[in-house]
Order: structure tokens, then sequence, then C-alpha cells
DNA sequence: AGAAAAAAATGTAAGTTACATCTATTGTAG
DNA sequence: CTACAATAGATGTAACTTACATTTTTTTCT
């Protein structure tokens, strides 16, 4: 049996960011949100990091940077982030948050970390441990493969 | 900190979706085989296990059943699937392998598994039961959710 | 000063997904 | 046994996610 939907590690990791894509689409939705799951995504680093430049949140992200320059422009146009070049460095682009992606950002914040605790539930201390131990392992021999 | 890039299991799982899938589809690159990454999961299904009509590999694969139509039309476009009517209920499509199919999956079967052990070197097998476990337990709490 | 490197934007295109709707068929209640 | 509900699947359409190749601008390094 090589290959268990059940089982399989990587079948699981793929359908559960599936199903966790969808739940953040559902709860974007509940709060009238017009964000995607992506721009969620960049909105959280921006909040929650010192990045403020394209190459470093698409590093941060594991993402393309031409990929997270579509987000920004995405997040731009709904009014929620802002680009503004650097002073020091003027190839540099540094992304802002607006009042109004804060304002986005402090609406969703608490209920995404209220839904953490039904979407973690029956999971023991030491086994969150060991999950979070064990997908950055995976993450960095995928990394490592190319 | 509410949400960490690196320790969040949220976040982790994500980006692990996404690295494994880059690396599924180098993978396909390297072997010269013409298939996205979804029609191998739907080949792998019909291959190991008893899956015949398109809404048992939608729920199989946590899709939505337009979304396996879709795909079982490439497969079958590049000759990996054949579609037939059921005879005793004429709603019901059969998806069955054709010989190229098996050809496909014959010559990346081995290697999804070598490259299995790479992506998981360095997990222990009580870590990797518990990882399995906690994936299981996220992936049914977040269907419970809806 | 000129070449190489870096940051970002743009053109383009593929892959993934699903909602709403439609057709065909089967099952069932009256 | 007919009419209506339910089921299986296909289609129209569209959004979301992603990235490669290329270009522009600016900086760095030789």
């Amino acid at each position: 049996m090589p290959c268990d939907f059940d089982t399989s590690p990587g079948f699981l990791i793929d359908r559960n960011a599936h199903l966790l894509r969808l739940f953040i689409k559902q709860t974007l939705a509940d709060l009238d949100l017009d964000l995607t799951a992506e721009e969620v995504a960049i909105l959280i680093a921006l909040e929650t990091r010192e990045v403020r430049r394209i190459g470093d949140l698409a590093s941060l992200l594991l993402r393309d940077a031409t990929t997270v320059t579509r987000q920004i422009e995405g997040l731009e146009r709904k009014g929620c982030a802002e680009r503004r070049p650097s002073e020091t460095d003027r190839r540099v682009v540094e992304v802002f948050v607006t009042k109004k992606g804060h304002a986005c950002f402090e609406k969703l914040d608490p209920v995404l970390d209220a839904k953490r605790e039904i979407i973690l539930a029956g999971i023991s201390e030491p086994d969150l441990k060991t999950l979070t131990r064990c997908l950055q392992t995976i993450r960095e021999n995928v990394l490592a493969l190319s």
C-alpha cells in the first residue's frame, strides 16, 4: 500500500491545506471581509513582522516575488496596503498597511485565534510540539531537494 | 505573537503543501510525464483503491465533483483514463485507467516512494505516527466546522 | 565608467477550485 | 403508474494561486 490517502503524510498535508484554505475563505465571508486567503497571509506578515520589502515577504512566505507583487496589488486595490518607494534605495518598494488594512486585521485576528482552538482540539501540548517539529523538518527536507 | 510563520501549524501545513506540490511538479517534469499534480492524485486513487465513480473520487479526495470531472477530462485527453457509462445505473460513469495510465503510474510510483524517504528524513517512527494522527485530527476538526 | 547584480513590475499562461445551472436517469409517494 | 424528488454527472463561468521569462530602474563592484 504505497500511498494511502488516510495515512500518507503528503496527502494529509495537502488535503488539510485545502480544507484550511476553504475555512479561511468561509471565515472571511462570514466577517464580510473582501480579501483572499493569500492576501490575508501577507496582511498578517506585515502586521506581525518587520517585513516591508516584497522580496522579504516572498522569502518569508516561500513564494515567488512576482506572486507577492500581484497579491500586494490586490491589497492596494482594496485599500488595505500602500506601496512607497524606499528613500535609501530607490529600487526597493516598501509596503505599509493602511488604516483600513489595520481594521481588517483587527477584525479577523481574534476570530482566527478563537477558531484555532477548535481546529486543534484533541491534540495534546506535546503532540502539537511534535507536529510542529515534524512539519518544520519536512519543510527543510523539501526545500533542500531543490 | 498570534501567528508565527515558523510555528503556526496552519501556516506550516499550507506552506508544506505548497512545497510538496512544487516537488511533485518537478518530479513529473524530471520523468517527462505530462500530468498535473491533481491528475496524479486521481491516478493514484484509481490504481490503489476500488474507486470508479466520480462522486466517490470526489469524497475520497475531498474535492467538489465538478473539479474531479474536469481533472478526469484532463486524464482522458492525455490518454491515461477512460470514462464508461455504468451498465447498472446509466447516470453513473465509471472511470478506468488505460494502459498508458498504468505505465505512467508504474514509472512514477517507485520514484515517489524513494523520495518519500528523503522528505521524511530525520523523523522517528513514533513521531511520524503522531504527525499522522494530528493531521487526521485536524482534518476531522476542520471538516466538522462546515 | 561600465558590467554585473538586485528589486520590482509586466506579459503571459497554466493549474486549481467551485458555484450555479443543466441534462439524464433513477427512486418513490401518491 | 405517474409525477415529483433525488442522484450522477457535465457545462458555463469565473475566481484564486502561482510562476517563468522579460523588462526597467537602480545600485554595486571591478
